[in-house]
DNA sequence: GCCCATCCATACGTATGCGTATGGAAGCTA
DNA sequence: TAGCTTCCATACGCATACGTATGGATGGGC
């Protein structure tokens, strides 16, 4: 997996730690002002160390925007799965996540992965594997509201897309606005 | 309005075409791949000039930036303002304004421009704006549509943020696809 | 204590891209 | 045709940022 393991072993336990801080810079980067802040000697700086240490840890800016990718698609499908104790009530379990989603604020990397992504093919691939599961995720929701396939799948994809939209809106509001205004449409949407 | 209208009256015919094709190209490398992809040097070989060309129309990349936002903000209210007949039923309205968003692919251009825009408070405020004439659009079919200003304002949220949610949706789809779900979101909105 | 692997610093080469300075071509005007 | 304005080309300086080459420091294993 890693391309510098093939010399041996490696007890590698710095190793990870080390390229970890690199990606969790990063990530803080991308989410400042989009992929072009993902600068090089930039991190380096914010880290307190130089270029060597990037060079050792990774090939070039390329693969490290791939693992970048990966980063992000592993904690946005384990800040899902990991979610707290939910409600044990389907419809209440629905409005809790949704609250959740806009409460905890996630999700506010995805203009920069879209923007980033939309027109590299094998990146929107990994994109396109995180839309997959967290609809899945959603749709499930709605399944065991007792909705068919069908109407679970059409909340799903509705729930899905008023969440990614709301990170786009430009017009500031306050968070109980938008919790509240997220949990009519979700009452919408469960209603019937 | 223009910098370089200081000069003198300015017959300005060729200057405003030639700005335009400026921006023009502006507006395409932005659709392409994000703000970043907007380069003077670039830009510039795509329309057989040099940046001497540039720099005499624009002070300087920042400025040009500023237009090439007002630019989009301008075509994007009216594509919304001059829209074709649309039925006059007021529900139909709305499902063929819909309709109309997906098929003609409006707003491809959000992803780049708020991945952009999102943390430079002077052109977020542009941003928001556009938001703003949006939404009271689609507030107007609700209201029309016999909904109350509170129902109405509710499902315009909803569909704003559906359609916004469209463009960063990754998994791909036919064309047909996302007419019909957007219809089925639509017909959710409306039923009640 | 020696060797080697790990991890990073320093220094350099190169490409890209912004902005400026200057010259020059084309066209209008008197 | 002289002169002015408009518009763009050429050439340069400079900053940023990638990637590499090389050396150095640290620590574990024998």
């Amino acid at each position: 997996m890693s391309s510098k393991g093939a010399k041996r072993p490696v007890k590698s336990g710095i190793d990870r730690q080390s390229k970890k801080s690199w990606l969790d810079a990063a990530l803080q980067a991308l989410a400042s002002g989009g992929v072009d802040k993902v600068r090089v000697e930039s991190l380096a700086k914010n880290l307190g160390v130089t270029k060597g240490s990037f060079y050792w840890h990774f090939k070039d800016r390329e693969q490290f925007l791939d693992e970048l990718l990966s980063f992000w698609a592993e904690q946005s499908t384990q800040t899902v799965i990991t979610n707290p104790n939910y409600p044990t009530d389907s419809k209440e379990r629905v409005r809790a996540v949704a609250e959740d989603i806009v409460r905890r604020d996630l999700g506010k990397m995805d203009p920069h992965i879209r923007s980033w992504t939309r027109y590299d093919k094998r990146r929107g691939k990994v994109v396109a594997k995180i839309d997959k599961m967290r609809f899945e995720f959603l749709r499930a929701l709605f399944l065991a509201a007792g909705f068919s396939i069908t109407g679970a799948s059409l909340r799903a994809q509705s729930l899905y897309r008023y969440v990614l939209g709301e990170q786009f809106i430009s017009v500031r509001e306050s968070m109980g606005q938008r919790v509240q205004r997220m949990q009519a449409h979700v009452d919408l949407l469960l209603q019937e």
